[in-house]
RNA sequence: UCCUUCUUAGCUCAGCUGGUUAGAGCACAUGACUGUUAAUCAUGGGGUCCCUGGUUCGAGUCCAGGAGAGGGAGCCA
């Protein structure tokens, strides 16, 4: 057989009357006599019609779900109904078989928490097809967003030495013999027989270094693995995610939040344009879902309207003081329907009174910033009034903080002051401090959880259903 | 890690106050049909009722412990 023609090309181009080849995976195989074809390049299968009379029976029976074929016919307009165009065959080739008694996908609906299971194969079911298209989209529209502008893309290691960025629970990287560890005189593991000859670790974060690269190249981004080795087991949590950290010198916390809101928006609008056919299956689905509801729990948009009402309103911007007032205020605080009340200034805000603000109060994208400098990091520069610092998180609906960032502190005394307060050693992170003593300037950036962003155009709500192979808390399959 | 719900056929699920041979739809096999759209119709095979222990004349059902999964919380991206 010659090279193949991709099905999602003659389904676009609707032309009729010339010769292919299509191979792909059977996904029904009716009337003995029309295939549902899919080979991964849209989430519309092709018909090809079999004549049956003249194909062995042998032929026939080895068309199963799940097999993978080749088939080489003329395009012809269908007189069926359901699609413009089909294959007629000519030539079907049984390119590897599936038993049908033993492949586990049906041509029905099956539960995610089933296609979880047997992730190696949910590639090949039409959500999980829209899903992973979109993961790619957004991947390269982010790629395109940072080069159209400039920014210069990073590898930060992956491996590191310094666990000072007090950001999560890491994963220990070492080769010594588990079994056999050696010990120094005082009985603690000799970390000097180990590769590195000190303590290393996966990344939780690459700002730091990011941060370095800033400080010569002006505005970079890293996008790459992280790793948290966090017990968490929520919606939202995985053990090995995808972030992106952007970094900018001469950036304060107003350009950090412009250029966070319309990444944002470029990368939604890029799906939007790119993967139309799969957003529109995804919001289809999402309804279906939906009428099994009650009516007071369905969403007053649709996934498409909400991902548009995204792209044409801008993100609420609200300080920490603020959103505490607002909070305070609301009948929902007074009815005392909160779990954790709100009372003082200073405390974190709960899920629950993130939730509020975004999906009761504003009803869009929120970005908070200048919370108090207690429950912020080391590196975020200090306002004047001493008691907050310029953070900012995006909060989005269903699912919570999709963005953390801040400007950092650029001034050397008050970062190593601030450092010596939380306990951070300063001589650890000398060369981060480096960047303090030669030619620092005002500088922010941001982390933006990339499965977090996936699960939010997908409109998916489990974040294991958006990374091809989930890596949380006892679970390291595939 | 905490709270909570769940675990019955390949999948989705029913199984009442404990009762004798555990059901349905889909899938699968066989046959019929042959322009079907998760094709249809007929027939058929298919079970460690998550595991361990206990209560009872009798446990899928009740109790205890364990494992796994879902949802919520904390932590965060």
């Amino acid at each position: 057989m010659s090279k193949r023609t991709k099905i999602s090309e003659i389904l676009r181009n609707e032309a009729t009357g010339y010769e292919v080849t299509v191979k792909g995976w059977v996904r029904t195989f009716r009337n003995n006599q029309f295939i549902a074809l899919n080979d991964g390049s849209t989430n519309n299968n092709i018909q090809i019609v079999v004549d049956f009379e003249n194909t062995p029976e042998a032929t026939l029976k080895r068309i199963t779900t799940g097999a993978a074929i080749g088939i080489s016919g003329t395009v012809i307009a269908s007189q069926g109904k359901g699609q413009k165009v089909e294959v007629k065959a000519k030539t079907l080739e049984i390119i590897g078989d599936s038993d049908p008694e033993k492949y586990p996908l049906q041509p029905k609906k099956h539960s995610l928490e089933f296609l979880r299971e047997i992730a190696h194969l949910r590639f090949r079911t039409n959500t999980f097809g829209a899903v992973f298209r979109i993961r790619h989209s957004l991947a390269f529209a982010i790629h395109q967003f940072f080069n159209d502008r400039g920014f210069v893309y990073l590898h930060t290691p992956i491996i590191t030495a310094s666990d000072a960025e007090g950001a999560g629970e890491m994963f220990r990287v070492t080769t010594l013999d588990l079994n056999n560890i050696p010990r120094t005189e005082t009985g603690e593991i000799d970390v000097k027989q180990d590769f590195f000859g000190k303590t290393t670790n996966l990344t939780v974060s690459g700002q730091l270094e990011g941060e370095l690269a800033a400080m010569a190249f002006g505005e970079v981004y890293t996008f790459g693995p992280t790793f948290r080795a966090e017990n968490s087991n929520t919606t939202r949590h995985l053990a090995e995610f995808w972030m992106i950290e952007p970094e900018m010198a001469f950036y304060d916390l107003d350009d950090n939040m412009d250029l966070a809101e319309a990444l944002m928006k470029y990368v939604i609008g890029y799906t939007l344009t790119h993967n139309k056919e799969d957003i529109d299956f995804l919001t289809q689905r999402l309804l279906e879902e939906e009428k099994l509801k009650p009516q007071t729990e369905r969403s007053e948009m649709n996934l498409l309207e909400k991902l548009q009402f995204c792209l044409g309103n801008n993100f609420e911007r609200v300080t920490y003081t603020q959103a505490i007032d607002i909070l305070r205020e609301s009948n929902h605080n007074k009815k005392k329907k909160f779990q954790y009340l709100i009372d003082k200034w200073g405390a974190d805000l709960q899920s629950e009174h993130e939730r509020y603000l975004v999906e009761k109060h504003f009803k869009k994208p929120v970005i908070l910033s200048d919370y108090p400098k207690e429950i912020k990091a080391f590196y975020m520069r200090q306002n004047d009034d001493g008691t907050t610092v310029r953070a900012m998180d995006i909060l989005f609906p269903g699912i919570g903080e999709m963005v953390g960032g801040s400007q950092r502190e650029e001034r050397l005394d008050k970062l190593e002051t601030r450092m010596k307060e939380m306990h951070i050693p300063t001589e650890e992170l000398s060369w981060y401090l480096d960047t303090r003593r030669f030619g620092t300037c005002p500088h922010a950036g941001f982390g933006l959880g990339f499965e977090r962003l996936v699960l939010f155009v997908t409109g998916m709500t489990n974040i294991r259903d958006v990374i091809p192979f989930p890596r949380t808390p006892k679970n390291a399959e595939f």
